[in-house]
DNA sequence: TCCACTTACACGTTTGAAGGGT
DNA sequence: AACCCTTCAAACGTGTAAGTGG
């Protein structure tokens, strides 16, 4: 990060990755800010050295046409919700800046105007509505969340423009359904360590290569000693077929990414045994650990890291102004699941053509329509 | 020619159904 | 019958490399 910054003010140029700089001692107030949040929450990002690794580099997110899930995977502990009180958790990714950036010479430069952000989808995790206890009760994991940069996709994936910079942002809704999302309080939360630039190929082979070694989707391009790959995974297969100790340590990897209140159920956590297994040498490397890799430059841990959770800070983050030009055609990315928590898995989301609009994106305001009458559903979403 | 973008591909992980054992 | 565990194949998630088009 200092490195970087250094190149940058040596060549002049503005660096989009220049943030507040972090304390050793304590991860707290620079890190995190909020909007209208109840003093109580507080929200403690995961894998935050990995994030920070990226981040130090200028992190970069691949965008496709079908939709691309993030890496590393936005997941956070949250503390401080009401026992009792239902929450709905949302994500949306909105803009950092009004510009357009270029990477070259190892670099990334402004190039010009920012597109307009025209679509501000928000992704609900599909365990919504819980109450505070549940959702405190293990980490909070949005890992299918997907990105894209086509604006025809009507799937819910979140729509980035390339070679923009973003941040994705979480909210904290006091609501008891979906109906009343637009009535809750919001307590918005972002970090600083999560903005990346949205890519279509990746730029900075530094990035490729952390998210190779990080990403298990992407274990088979990381570089192998001598014998070919094909012959490696053979012997692989062999090895792990006869040897326990490996099935262990993956059943151990996968069950402790589903310590996560995961996208997929509140249900299916603790399936796997969580007990600690003895460390051989060919560990499966978790996203959060640093085993068994070798460090290139401008890829160096940051072990030393003391966080604890975050208390939020009362500043509030500022956008640029274009930030809140939404499309009219699907705000929420609602799974299935969720359609059928409301009884409604055979017909389209009601919120589908719901438009935040300017004035909801953090509830300051009181909602006009009772949506207790059909006759106010039409008006609420014929607004 | 450059560069942002798309697509097919190989490789690895995840998921869930099926079957067997207790 | 009700679990639990293992196996296996399909689906899905990766980055790469080659190709496309403006």
């Amino acid at each position: 990060m200092a490195a970087l910054t250094a190149a940058a003010a040596a060549h002049n140029m503005y660096n989009p990755f220049s943030f507040n700089s972090y304390s050793t001692d304590s991860y707290i107030a620079p890190d995190i800010k909020r909007v209208r949040a109840d003093s109580k929450i507080q929200v403690k990002l995961e894998d935050i050295d990995l994030w920070k690794r990226f981040h130090g580099l200028g992190n970069e997110m691949i965008i496709t046409k079908t939709g691309r899930r993030m890496f590393p995977t936005f997941r956070v502990t949250i503390s401080g919700l009401d026992l009792n009180t239902k929450y709905m958790l949302l994500l949306d990714i909105v803009p950092v800046d009004d510009n357009r950036y270029k990477y070259h010479e190892s670099s990334w430069n402004i190039s010009g105007k920012a597109e307009p952000h025209l679509f501000g989808r928000y992704y609900v995790h599909p365990d919504s509505p819980a109450t505070g206890a549940q959702w405190m009760k293990q980490c909070v994991l949005f890992n299918k969340v997907k990105i894209t940069n086509n604006a025809m996709h009507n799937q819910g994936h979140i729509i980035l423009s390339s070679m923009h910079r973003y941040q994705p942002r979480l909210h904290i809704v006091e609501a008891s359904d979906v109906y009343s999302i637009r009535t809750g309080t919001y307590n918005t939360f972002t970090f600083d360590e999560t903005v990346f630039i949205a890519v279509t190929a990746y730029q900075n082979d530094q990035i490729t290569k952390l998210k190779i070694n990080h990403n298990p989707f992407a274990k088979g391009f990381r570089e192998q000693p001598t014998h070919g790959k094909r012959h490696l995974t053979s012997l692989k297969r062999h090895c792990e077929s006869n040897n326990d100790n490996e099935k262990r340590l993956k059943t151990d990897h996968v069950g402790s990414s589903r310590l996560c209140k995961n996208d997929s159920s509140l249900n299916s956590t603790l399936q796997q045994s969580t007990t600690s297994t003895p460390i051989t040498s060919s560990v499966i490397a978790d996203s959060t650990t640093y085993l068994d890799e070798s460090y290139t430059s401008g890829d160096s841990p940051t072990k030393d890291y003391k966080y604890s959770i975050s208390t939020p800070l009362t500043t509030s983050t500022t956008y640029p102004s274009n930030m809140y030009n939404y499309d009219t055609s699907s705000p929420f990315y609602m799974n299935q699941k969720l359609n059928s928590y409301y009884g409604m898995s055979n017909t389209p989301f009601p919120y589908s053509s719901v438009n935040f609009g300017q004035f909801s994106r953090y509830s300051t305001q009181t909602y006009p329509y009772n949506l207790s009458s059909p006759t106010n559903y039409n008006a609420f979403f014929n607004q």
